[in-house]
DNA sequence: TAGATTGTTAATCGATTAACAATC
DNA sequence: TAGATTGTTAATCGATTAACAATC
């Protein structure tokens, strides 16, 4: 195993060969990166650089054991220490992530959720009941929470990030179509699907451009 | 305004233009490319260069007129012209896409959803029926789609996919945890939420690497 | 041994940033 | 005019891909 050389792309990429590896764990003992990266649609030597970055368990003409290589990924990612978050805005999108029951295999819990709308607090969903926002400081203190998930409109995001920070949670996750200002040791992932929706747009109209 | 010389990421960051600049429309007349590269945490020769390549409205000295950047934005991204979309799998992350309006902001729109199960067919989010599989062809037909959202769980992403390449869909917005294959005029866009969590995880885990 | 596959070093590519010239 | 701001050309940076050496 090498240093921490891991770049953001290739940790961005490492849950999809997890994904895959335990899809097709039964079937094959054994895979090579060429056979892998044909699976994913990737270029051969980019998955034998991002698994040589976090296994050293590859072995000329084998390949990899597929379950040394789900064991090491899964201990890079941090899949087996539990990750508590707290997630703030229980509407349609944030019921949704709170009933996903994925996000476990990455070891993230979302220990409660918030909202700061009287109609909504006390409801529940994916089996937590949403809680009053001055719940939220005593929630994240006895949880040890670090992560926060931001489900609200654009309009509310930065007081649910400030609310977040000043509980001291140092990553956010954010779904709402805004870009907050954190302190600098407090990471932002966006996730923007207004841009990803845009790339798919000029798609289909890019041949009258 | 120059040549369609707009580079992916270009095009992922001015649906975020767009959004701010509709928020402070009211209040600022006119915005400079350095203002606005503070307000979203860019570098401005970036916001600089974006702009340029969908707008020709900036003047020295005075910046953008921000009604004609917001005008020339949408354009660029077809906000004014309608997309119409179908929509695979109507469970919860699927319904929160149905009822959130803030994609007709970009022109996009949901004009049906379906799902395998018979227990959601018939139900109905965001003012939508859910469908049965079967009508899929014909909707498609009918409304001229040609993007297609896919939200079933891994296990039938492929199938969606395939279904919907079938009929006629060229871009496919994934949500599924999986990669899909595809012809090679049809674009995918993944929307990689285990990705994302990778990152977010690390950076809480970081210091201890 | 021969050959398949890994892992590394070098070359390419694309995007970001810096330096500068143009302009209102 | 002077100065702020745009837009362009060049330099840097990071990631991907290609070529090659190492190894089982």
């Amino acid at each position: 195993m090498r240093a921490n050389t891991v770049s953001i792309q290739t940790l961005r990429r490492l849950p999809l060969y997890l994904h895959y590896l335990k899809s097709i764990r039964s079937e094959l003992p054994r895979i090579s990166a060429t056979v892998l990266a044909e699976a994913l649609g990737f270029n051969d030597v980019q998955v034998r650089k991002d698994l040589g970055s976090v296994s050293g368990n590859g072995r000329p003409k084998k390949g990899y054991e597929t379950d040394a290589l789900i064991a090491d990924l899964e201990k890079y990612l941090g899949c087996n220490s539990r990750t508590p978050a707290v997630l703030i805005g229980a509407g349609n999108l944030g019921r949704a992530l709170l009933s996903y029951g994925g996000f476990s295999d990455y070891g993230l819990e979302i220990v409660a959720a918030f909202d700061a709308s009287d109609a909504v607090v006390g409801t529940s969903a994916g089996g937590k009941t949403v809680m009053s926002m001055d719940r939220l400081g005593d929630t994240c203190e006895r949880n040890s929470v670090r992560l926060g998930i931001i489900t609200v409109p654009a309009a509310g995001a930065q007081n649910a990030c400030d609310r977040l920070v000043g509980c001291g949670v140092k990553a956010i996750w954010n779904f709402a179509p805004t870009t907050l200002k954190v302190p600098c040791d407090v990471l932002v992932e966006n996730e923007n699907l207004a841009s990803s929706l845009a790339v798919l747009s000029k798609h289909l109209t890019g041949s009258g451009e």
